[in-house]
DNA sequence: ATGACACTTTGATACAGATCAAACGCGCGA
DNA sequence: TCGCGCGTTTGATCTGTATCAAAGTGTCAT
């Protein structure tokens, strides 16, 4: 998407692409004015730093287009990603001065910014973008307890496959389409990105992506352009059951 | 703590141990009232699972005394802790039908338990009972996260050392005594329980708290009464920097 | 085109932690 | 007191992934 198509889009919250997903997604329409009041839009290239562990953030806000994560850094350089951000996510704190993790933008990024102290007076004073957040917080906390049974107890192969069948999932559901047919969709991280996110090392990712090309389970075109045949086959290699646990 | 103390304690909220830190911490004295209302106690033994993966959950609740586990299992059997559970701590999600994890005591546990739809409701009409409870998913958030950097990255020496400093923290802030002396505490985990959160096998724990024992980073009496002499020593060894990261 | 550079693949080897196996210690009921 | 059982320790060996090293691919600027 063009970053003027954007930029006229997203001036108004009607027409926003995540208005009905992000923080602002239960929002009445003079709720909607009072956020416009305090939001700014900002722009980063991939690769891009938006804020490094330990900075001052002075606004959260949420992601409009593209990809950012949240990296931990130990001091001899270790790295363990802890959240991979898509659009309509939401980035910061409320009521936490400095930020916790590195975030970084892994494609060009837009985000939507909100003012921190006058988003925190609304989080008060309007019930629904609390309820909101708290619901989208606690989606988030299953994921990151998902993510650690993939890091704790999962073979290098069935981490790939997790992976693979998450953002093959969440591409099918963004485009309304269903996982039964294949599955196609470019990979948005590097391997190095996807070793951080995996707890491996860019070198087995890569044997390991090899490994299920091989025996047929992904096909490649390039080394982003990834297609799903058979999606059950995906999850059987995920190690999930069928149906992926899926909860109301 | 005796049982009988507890029931005896714990009928009126405010003589209740955790009223200050559990969902009800912001509550009014007439929001309290409505909470009187629609709770009850239970209490399960060591061992006892409190509700299976999946199955229905018509209650949510904290923890009032004993520690409980929130795990995840793999058809094969591997399983991965998620959550430790201590007392204040909030179980179950609000707006679920089922539990995602299975939760199981791991000592004797009394739960102050709430009927669900009822609790639902107040999260609506109430906002202090639904914005302590954003407060405290945030906070499992980043407790999730820091864990997802010791099960990715650290090794198994690092991995013990970082759960022995946050029982270690943990005790030491429940009893109101600092790290800077020695810190004591009793593991309230058996061997098996620690390397399901560490993603360990319970051989490999045992052999690295032998090594910690040995390099007289710990000292054990018994199997499970540590004495850590130098607290910072310890946080070397978890790979942490000397100030944990630390966050206002 | 051509080179430079970032990303990726592939190969050889080393090692941390898993696995398989046996014995130990200690609390508890008979 | 004995013996049973659970949790734990320790030992021997195996293996999956990391590490070290080199070569391959594609894209972009010149």
């Amino acid at each position: 998407m063009l970053k003027e198509q954007i930029k006229s889009l997203a001036h108004d919250c009607d027409s926003c692409p995540i208005r009905h997903r992000a923080v602002c997604a239960r929002c009445e329409a003079d709720e909607l004015e009072r956020l416009e009041e305090i939001k700014y839009y900002r722009s980063f290239e991939a690769g891009q730093t938006v804020i490094w562990s330990g900075d001052k953030m002075d606004f959260v806000g949420s992601v409009v287009s593209g990809i950012a994560t949240l990296t931990q850094t130990m001091e001899d350089g270790r790295t363990q990603m802890v959240g991979l951000l898509l659009p309509s996510d939401f980035v910061g704190r409320p009521g936490r001065e400095g930020s916790a993790y590195d975030v970084v933008a892994t494609t060009d990024l837009v985000m939507c910014c909100f003012r921190k102290r006058p988003f925190e007076e609304m989080m008060v004073s309007t019930p629904h973008v609390a309820q909101r957040l708290l619901e989208m917080t606690l989606d988030e906390l299953d994921a990151a307890r998902e993510w650690m049974l993939v890091l704790g107890r999962k073979t290098a192969r069935e981490k790939i496959a997790s992976l693979l069948s998450i953002i093959g999932r969440r591409d099918a559901s963004l485009n309304l389409r269903g996982t039964t047919g294949a599955v196609v969709f470019d990979l948005p991280l590097t391997r190095e990105a996807m070793a951080d996110y995996l707890g491996l090392t860019l070198e087995t990712v890569s044997r390991q992506m090899s490994a299920l090309k091989r025996d047929g389970v992904i096909t490649l075109e390039g080394k982003r352009h990834v297609t799903i045949p058979d999606f059950s086959r995906l999850m059987d290699e995920a190690g999930d059951d069928a149906d992926g646990g899926m909860l109301a």
